[in-house]
DNA sequence: CCAATAGATGATACACTATAACATGACAAC
DNA sequence: GTTGTCATGTTATAGTGTATCATCTATTGG
């Protein structure tokens, strides 16, 4: 079962992608930080505030920012500025499964749907990095039966494809 | 599909994890140097001493090594020890099929099959970082499902499942 | 045979990614 | 108010990967 990620289309707001489809993109942010929120407060984490900016940053840029990158917009905002500091935030979101490290890119996302459990897969393009999310769930298909009979005990997968997005498509064809 | 790999099993040499079975250790080495030269001489690729002993290494360690152990180990044998040497070496070999980078190790193994066109998924241990090779073929699932409706041209795909290999499993019961 | 070319290697320097280690601060529990 | 715990700040360093330029070697064409 796979799920494409893709929010309402708005004519009003240019914005950056999500997976590959133009969206309301000020209402996905605060919609998700609102749904982090309620998480955390349900769950007892804390959500501090560095650890909600960083959320914020990835989730405005909408694509696959690298520790530094973050580390330098956080510095923009008034926060500490060296490596630990994005590092301690992005383990903490991801460990809690609101933001996914791309281990290809090097590089973390915002979670675009971080109410439900899942084991996400991504499509990554090429040329202009941006990244788009699905759902999967590869250790029922072959993978899970090659495990079984290794005794191989999966506990967690990546999946990540490599390609063109439709934009990119379209550039290199003309 | 999905094909687990394993090979001939022998008593007499204790080894290296092959995947996670035991096997005639030796016998694999020389094979697959000999199954790497036959397809660059029927392609016209250049194997030449670097490369073939980058290869060699990766297949007599079994394992998933960084660049820079590869490099220590190249400059042992009276290579060059710079890094350029080692990524370059396995620029060719990755590109050929020869060996595979593990995204989520930063590091590279030997491909255990590199005479058929294959697109890999590995099962990497946590605790002993052996990884084995198994095949499969995302794309044609649902995750080629997902990159078809939305529009994404699917080139490469990258699938590694982390978790514990029997020989962990069994020390972790203990 | 020699020159021209292309591919491979050597070597320096640097950029990017990540973590170890230790000090400080904020806050709750006892 | 002391202790414990978790988060943050800061310095330093480890680990991974490339850009660049020079040199060498093997063709291939003259």
């Amino acid at each position: 079962m796979i799920h494409y990620n893709m929010t309402t289309p708005s004519p009003d707001d240019p914005g950056a992608p999500l997976g590959f489809a133009k969206h309301d993109h000020h209402a996905c942010v605060t919609d998700a930080l609102s749904v982090a929120e309620a998480r955390c407060a349900e769950e007892g984490l804390r959500l501090t505030p560095v650890r909600r900016k960083v959320l914020e940053i990835l989730l405005r840029e909408h694509r696959a920012l690298g520790a530094y990158a973050i580390l330098d917009l956080l510095r923009e905002e008034g926060f500490g500025s060296q490596p630990p500091v994005a590092y301690r935030a992005l383990d903490f979101l991801s460990e809690n499964g609101f933001v996914h490290r791309i281990e290809r890119l090097n590089a973390f996302v915002a979670c675009t749907h971080a109410d439900e459990a899942h084991s996400p897969a991504f499509m990554i393009c090429r040329l202009c990095d941006t990244v788009a999310e699905a759902q999967s769930a590869p250790a029922r298909g072959a993978l899970g039966a090659a495990a079984k009979a290794a005794g191989f005990q999966i506990e967690k997968t990546v999946v990540e494809a490599e390609g063109l997005c439709p934009a990119c498509v379209d550039k290199a064809a003309s």
